[in-house]
DNA sequence: GCCCGTTCTCAGGAAGTTCTAAAGTGGTCC
DNA sequence: GGACCACTTTAGAACTTCCTGAGAACGGGC
């Protein structure tokens, strides 16, 4: 994996609502030991208007946690010294009141990620794509209510699209529309850049998982995908900036 | 009840009306040794929108009742000092008025629990399903009547669904369905989650004991033999989210 | 101990999804 | 106007996810 070609890209983008209604900022502690990972992470999440800290080990992690007293962890269940579950419990036996959002390995049989999803935590696999986290991120936070904020809603739309994340439904003019899982996150991704111009390489790096070793052509079928299920009633959001990218807009305003 | 798609909370969670309509909330103190237990019950508990507090003896359990005055005991029988029942007593001595459930292993004599818990107490074996935790805490607390609030509800439906916890019957379009323990539990977390999407790994951990080691097939085969007994009236109601979960809904309302 | 309902595993097949590759379309620039 | 290039669309192979039936394992009640 590419990271520096990811994070240029990450940089380029994301409207992050952030500068207008910043009520609160919300802290996220970030912990991994593989450093391109956590680079990753922590580009995508301060560039959507997170404030991020980082740790590479478990008692790193809780050093840093007291200080910073961040309103969700992202952290990786192995990590070299302490379990991601043991710094949890440690930080909760401390009397923090945080969110935690697991990463691991696809194959792990852990019976312990079972229950998480009890306490309001929950879980990521690796690989896993930018917006699947930051969406389960910002789910998280909903949920625990640390902060409340006009941001984190759980209805996306714009014109007569709506995107709803609770119920995963996706209705163009009140028409019901069926997405595979791809279809819906790259619809989320463009929704929520709505009218800018993302490019297909940025698309790749969000939507993706970050180990996906084809090439962006991916993205052209894609948005045929999309367009021939959201985009057949008039008029079409979805436009093509030739050599530039994609953008969701509604017909020239003139 | 439609309560769901407006209330842009907790995503894939217990609605547990924490923030808005908290008329009175529910205290309740936990007694185990067993440290991963407790810790499971209280963040739960937490989340599901009561204030908990913990003890890990009896004794202790006794001082923190005296000052905490919880509206329940979830107590597990077994324990370093004195035992489940005695502490029970002495708290009914000292004029405590407060509802109890009882944890204890599956294999306790059930004639001495029986015995000890007439006053609308309950218990509850170990190991548990957290859904069958909070329903029996919940029905206890209607019970005992310490507190009334709009959240107990004996009766839940949805659409021509209705299942009533306190007679355990389950009805479609007024027919009696009979339903296994499982499949009943199963059937009570879809609906309080009507309309919402909710993953396999979310049922596994909510429906399911504790010490559950299978993988999530369990659940689809289950909703398969849930679909036969409550779907075969139209319109279906349990639908799959193909890559993400179920969700229970009525057919598209537009 | 035997029966029965219940729980759980597993495996085959159906259905849906992802991705590649290649042919088709249309814009742009000389 | 022709060549090139970017994008669009389609087809289908490989894969994943889901559904369901069969049966083993378990446990409580008689």
């Amino acid at each position: 994996m590419n990271s520096t070609v990811l994070t240029k890209n990450l940089m380029e983008v994301e409207p992050s609502m952030t500068k207008e209604n910043e009520v609160k900022v919300q802290r996220v502690l970030v912990v991994d030991d593989e450093k391109s990972i956590s680079e990753l992470i922590t580009t995508s999440l301060r560039f959507v208007g997170f404030e991020v800290r980082t740790a590479a080990t478990g008692a790193e992690a809780l050093r840093v946690a007291e200080e910073f007293k961040p309103h969700a962890l992202i952290l990786d269940v192995m990590l070299p010294d302490l379990d991601g579950f043991e710094v949890c419990r440690q930080l909760r036996a401390a009397g923090q009141d945080v969110g935690v959002l697991f990463l691991t390995a696809k194959d792990t049989t852990e019976d312990k990620i079972k229950g998480l999803t009890l306490g309001g935590d929950d879980y990521v696999t690796k690989p896993f794509s930018l917006e699947e986290l930051v969406a389960r991120l910002r789910a998280l936070l909903r949920r625990t209510g640390v902060v409340e904020s006009t941001v984190n809603e759980e209805i996306i739309s714009f014109a007569d699209l709506e995107l709803n994340e609770a119920t995963h439904e996706v209705r163009r003019a009140g028409n019901l529309i069926d997405l595979s899982p791809t279809e819906f996150i790259l619809l989320r991704y463009l929704m929520i850049n709505a009218d800018r111009v993302v490019s297909k390489s940025q698309i790749l790096d969000h939507v993706w998982q970050y180990d996906f070793r084809g090439d962006a052509g991916i993205v052209e079928t894609y948005i045929s995908y999309l367009r021939k299920k959201i985009d057949q009633t008039e008029p079409p959001l979805i436009h093509t900036v030739r050599g530039v990218g994609y953008r969701l807009r509604l017909p020239a305003k003139s």
